[in-house]
DNA sequence: AGTTGACCGACAGCAAAACGACAGCGCCGT
DNA sequence: ACGGCGCTGTCGTTTTGCTGTCGGTCAACT
């Protein structure tokens, strides 16, 4: 079931100054079977740095005293190649992250969703590990995602979905066959903070539907009172 | 026969301004063998989160005096990441609801029923606990039912089952082979304070005789007089 | 055979989900 | 800076199918 795999856990450290956010993003990491970390300093991250040996790191770049960047040269200089993926404020210093990512590192704009936070750092772990990294595609039935072209096909016909249609069905295909609730759909695939009720959901699966169960046997159920489900129908 | 087990039993705190709600989950907790408490205020809640040390805890969003966001924001300051299921009226907060899932926590629209509750409980502390976790698949001669996938199977014949059907079936699996009376499974499976102390459990069993003994031999039975049992039939 | 409890078909009310239509917004190209 | 287009989410309507009530029938125990 899990696309990525480490003989070890995964250690993450997170370094934001907001608690509860850090707290979100080590929380969800650890469901996923990582070992997480938090900092809420640059101090304290380079600390932890130091302790936890971190495979990868989710660094803010807005840190009271030593900041982000601050960090990073840290790091860099006590020679750790550890990979980054940084998160700023959406018109913050947009431009000065440019030159970070080179390295195969990443960034993500505040607030962001967390499914999505996962899927950049498992895409920059796979990346940094070793040169002959393999490509992440998720297969259910005869629907594939392939996470680094972002290509669909169900079969042989190639979908064009939207971002968030993308999202919503990466996040299906990831945990497949379980079921989930809108609910849940909702929390990962949409920022931390939206206000929107849970029928964005419907109206997104709809139209995913419409793209995807229009050629052949329907792959999106749903599981009436509860939520949806991806899988192949048995029998 | 259980599906999450602990050394030790579960620590149980229960938060509900309405001392009878959180009795009565206490009570059944209790039943399972586990240890609760319950607090009545935001303040109460924190006192005995900080002695009790919950491995879990139960808590209502509306709260007089420091309301459940409060309490939760509290607890996490502290550094605690004790996994909490949160209770929320119908209409009342259910928007502010959205983010909750998100770190693995969950919540229930009031009035709940408490298997519902329970299953929720066992669910969020069998992911919380460790990576690794695995599927919890209950089974009674030849039917099981996957509480992930929500597929039930009579042998390899797949069973379709409605929200009812499937929360009255699993209270059956689960208590299996005890013998429930009518008015212990609509306690149980019904929302607290449903008026039609009817005939419906007599109903749903009906319907869900009809779908799984269709095939093979009865395994849902009656004692006259007195209630239902699912078992194998013994000679 | 009578009495009581259980079973279950039929129906109606209702809640959840699907979806069409529209509006706001951001992004892009010019 | 402006205009256009496509994406996203809201609203409201339609559709679906679950749920519980009623009441007649059946089975079990006395």
């Amino acid at each position: 079931m899990p696309q990525y795999e480490h003989v070890e856990k995964v250690r993450l450290l997170v370094v934001d100054d907001d608690p509860p956010i850090a707290d979100l993003v080590a929380t969800v990491a650890r469901y996923e079977g990582w070992d997480a970390v938090t900092a809420n300093s640059g101090e304290e991250a380079l600390r932890q740095a130091a302790e936890f040996h971190p495979d990868i790191v989710v660094l803010d770049l807005m840190l009271p005293g030593l900041d982000g960047f601050g960090v990073l040269d840290r790091l860099r200089q006590s020679g750790t190649m550890v990979p980054v993926v940084f998160l700023t404020a959406r018109d913050g210093v947009a431009d000065r992250v440019a030159g970070l990512t080179r390295g195969g590192d990443d960034y993500l704009v505040k607030p962001f969703a967390v499914e999505e936070l996962m899927a950049r750092l498992r895409t920059v772990l796979r990346r940094s590990s070793g040169p002959g990294f393999q490509r992440s595609v998720l297969q259910v039935a005869d629907l594939t995602m392939d996470e680094d072209t972002r290509e669909v096909r169900r079969g042989e016909k190639l979908l064009t979905l939207t971002p968030t249609e993308y999202e919503v069905l990466r996040y299906l295909m990831r945990k497949s066959p379980t079921v989930l609730t809108k609910a849940q759909i909702l929390d990962h695939v949409w920022e931390y903070g939206f206000g929107g009720r849970s029928n964005v959901v419907e109206l997104v699966v709809s139209r995913l539907r419409r793209k995807l169960d229009d050629s052949g046997e329907p792959l999106i159920h749903t599981v009436r009172g509860f939520g949806y489900v991806l899988r192949q129908a048995a029998e």
